[in-house]
DNA sequence: CTGTTCTAGACGTCTAGAGGAGTTGCAAGC
DNA sequence: GCTTGCAACTCCTCTAGACGTCTAGAACAG
């Protein structure tokens, strides 16, 4: 295994930190590259002399640093960082759409990386009074919700739920897991929706434990929030898009007129 | 001692998740306020009828989050959020400026709190590759650098870096610690550079060390970072401003034409 | 050759206990 | 009245061991 030194019981930090720094060190110097396997708690225990706890708080630390990346049976690995992405503030832009590509393949393309969607899940309920307000229908009315896992090069990089009102989407396109080329912007477009312009919220917070699953990262990793509604040309809200991104995997772009 | 319920033997979450969430919800509904104590680890123990470790993962949850701040010897607390600031995508219009009030006084007064700005530091480098770069000027260009921090009901939110040309700022009101009413923009303007667009780029990572000091932030809380180009109505980049928000004190908004 | 079963090794969760260090409040002593 | 010292309570670190689930590959049966 990866020689990583020794304990060194004069150092005020605790055994747990030093370890969680030796690996830490391995792994930003390259020893360790990103895909690598860990040495395993077993591993480390005998390394150090240690019992598996401290060995776990160890690795616990990276974890929370959001280096490595735990899987069940098989072994610690070394995180391999997804590519940025940055999104222009033009990417849902109509000429986009005409060639056929959804908002995230037509960015895929341009940055260079491969795109993936999967985890589509299609379902109706009635909309919480927050959802309901941005869409500006009365509470408890029926919307249907879109649920998707976005991938950049085979990793999770995203994950987004979008409302919309029944009334327009009924009976369309939209309520398929594949809503045809263009996506379901395009099909709103068909439908007579017109898009005029969208309203984004962006936040950032720590992800909860169901995002950390979801997004395959560590409790370390800030999570970008993005809540975009879109309007057709006569003002109606038509589609609530709540996102939430892997905040080291984007950076967001913007033009603000001074106005 | 706050009252919990129990653990659900059935239920498929192990014991120190359905703690965390117990706890999550109390302190989001409020019963748990900010600043309040979070039973000691004895307590927990005895109420749910766990060992003392699972009762700790339960609390290292909710730290992962950033929801809660240990504090050595006295216990763990809700941890106090600031007031949420939105920032509308009309932030920096002109008739904001018109009434001789800088972007963030304007906002301040919106949104209800008092607001603040110390620790301005005015100073001369030259340019890193990158400030050069958004600025359109040669590398190692001498540019002005305003350094401040801003605060919202006394407690520190946000700390922002200005880059501007020399060129544009040399003997203005700029380089003074208050440039006077409307901020530097209002003073770009008057100087003949009348603003046209900003352009943002919006992220999120964990602080640094040193972020978390000026923010007064603990570990576990995000920020948010916005780097700002503004450009006169000859497309000159005028100022480069690159500011680190704490990420939960901040719901940033945007409007996006369609086109 | 294929499909199943077994097994070793990996991480996940939990228990029970120990000593350490920081904080606080109270009681004893000055 | 003030200070000092102690005790109780807090979280921090570490140990040792148990059982569970998951993965992957080897061994086996058909």
């Amino acid at each position: 295994m990866v020689q990583l030194g020794d304990i060194d019981r004069s150092d005020p930090r605790p055994p747990y930190q030093q370890i969680a720094g030796m690996l830490r060190s391995a792994i930003e110097s390259g020893t360790l590259e990103p895909g690598a396997r860990l040495p395993s708690e077993a591993a480390l225990m005998e390394n150090f002399g240690v019992a598996r706890m401290t060995a776990r708080q160890a690795i616990q630390e990276l974890r929370g640093e959001g280096l490595v990346i735990p899987e069940h049976g098989r072994g610690v690995f070394v995180r391999p960082m997804p590519p940025v992405r940055r999104l222009a503030s033009d990417r849902f832009a109509r000429r986009h759409r005409d060639a056929g590509k959804a908002a995230f393949i037509a960015e895929a393309d341009k940055a260079g990386y491969q795109p993936g969607v999967d985890r589509i899940e299609i379902s109706r309920t009635t909309a919480t009074e927050t959802i309901a307000e941005r869409l500006r229908l009365p509470a408890g009315d029926e919307v249907l919700v879109r649920d998707r896992r976005y991938l950049a090069n085979g990793r999770p990089v995203e994950v987004a739920t979008s409302y919309l009102p029944i009334a327009i989407a009924d009976g369309t396109p939209i309520e398929e897991p594949d809503p045809g080329p263009g996506g379901i912007y395009a099909r709103l477009e068909e439908a007579g929706h017109t898009l005029a312009r969208f309203s984004e919220e962006v936040g950032a917070r720590m992800p909860t434990p169901d995002e950390r699953t979801a997004l395959e990262i560590g409790p370390g990793i800030p999570v970008l929030t993005v809540v975009r509604t879109a309007y057709d040309v006569n003002d109606l809200a038509v589609e609530v898009c709540d996102t939430v991104k892997v905040a080291p995997a984007y950076l967001l772009e913007y033009d603000v007129p001074a106005q």
